[in-house]
DNA sequence: GTTGAAAAGTGGTAAAAAGTGGGAGGAAAT
DNA sequence: ATTTCCTCCCACTTTTTACCACTTTTCAAC
């Protein structure tokens, strides 16, 4: 299965309409005729679904077990914050102003591909966060297999 | 398998158009047919891979565990800015904006070889870069592997 | 050393595709 | 019933991309 991959810079209009970067639309269109979900994330960015991906692992969210606590707040979170959405004819999703709310998205986002799905971040915070990133990288534990690997 | 070698002095016009050097263009169109994926690494320079390379690098990196937060930032950065190109009939690919701004790269380059990819630098930071790591004190611990190695 | 030919580098252009904004029609709410 | 909000569609603008053409360099032969 193709993966989505890459940053892509993408502007929201004044009604939070947003253009999916072509290379991915006759994917998306293949796969779910354009539905997709939007829904939020831990780390305040958006994630965006193509709805069969997104189904996966809503029932995988369901199983969880409903005593832990951290399970059920990830949940609630996940599960009630998804909103469907539609690509228009001309490829863009409508975000709804709760979602932007949530990530602070105005006009100027990045999209970003991950796997099978996206993430939607503010563009500011998505540079200030990378940067951030990429400097803390140096300490920590590594995991066994990413210290050995060579890029 | 034969491996990328050398720096090569390259240049990016206005629109972000770079030349492949020409003794690598024929390994890279019968390795990949011209494919090739660029993306970030964690100094501030592109990666460039022929997408077979990338492809299985990748396949490595989603395996990692996501609840190692380094392990996952590094998914996150380099997944995230994995873009495909092609090589054009002249032997160029087409460096996207985004990854561009990401490593200060405007017209002047350089391409290192480094066997099954290439870094990709402003040409100024890395001379500049090459310089502080030449003159840079034998501190910290070596491999054990390069500790004995004779060059 | 000079000339010629071929290959590589570089920039431009035109057609096509994508991005963007606005408005009309309809639904929902008051 | 009127107003507001949404959604879908249309049209215009901008960007992208593929192709072409010209310049420069390289290499070889004389």
């Amino acid at each position: 299965m193709t993966v989505f991959r890459g940053a892509s810079q993408v502007s929201l209009d004044a009604k939070g309409r947003m253009a999916i970067p072509t290379r991915y639309r006759e994917r998306i269109a293949t796969r779910s005729d354009g539905q997709m979900i939007v829904t939020v994330d831990k780390d305040h960015c958006l994630l965006v679904y193509p709805l069969p991906d997104w189904e996966e692992l809503e029932r995988k969210l369901v199983r969880l077990p409903s005593m832990n606590k951290i399970a059920r707040r990830i949940v609630r979170i996940m599960v009630g914050y998804a909103t469907e959405v539609d690509m228009d004819a001309n490829g863009r999703i409508l975000v709804s102003r709760e979602l932007r709310d949530f990530a602070s998205i105005d006009k100027q986002a990045m999209l970003i591909g991950q796997g099978n799905k996206f993430e939607l971040w503010d563009e500011e915070i998505w540079n200030r966060k990378r940067d951030e990133w990429l400097n803390e990288e140096d300490d920590g534990d590594l995991p066994r297999d990413l210290e050995s690997m060579s890029f």
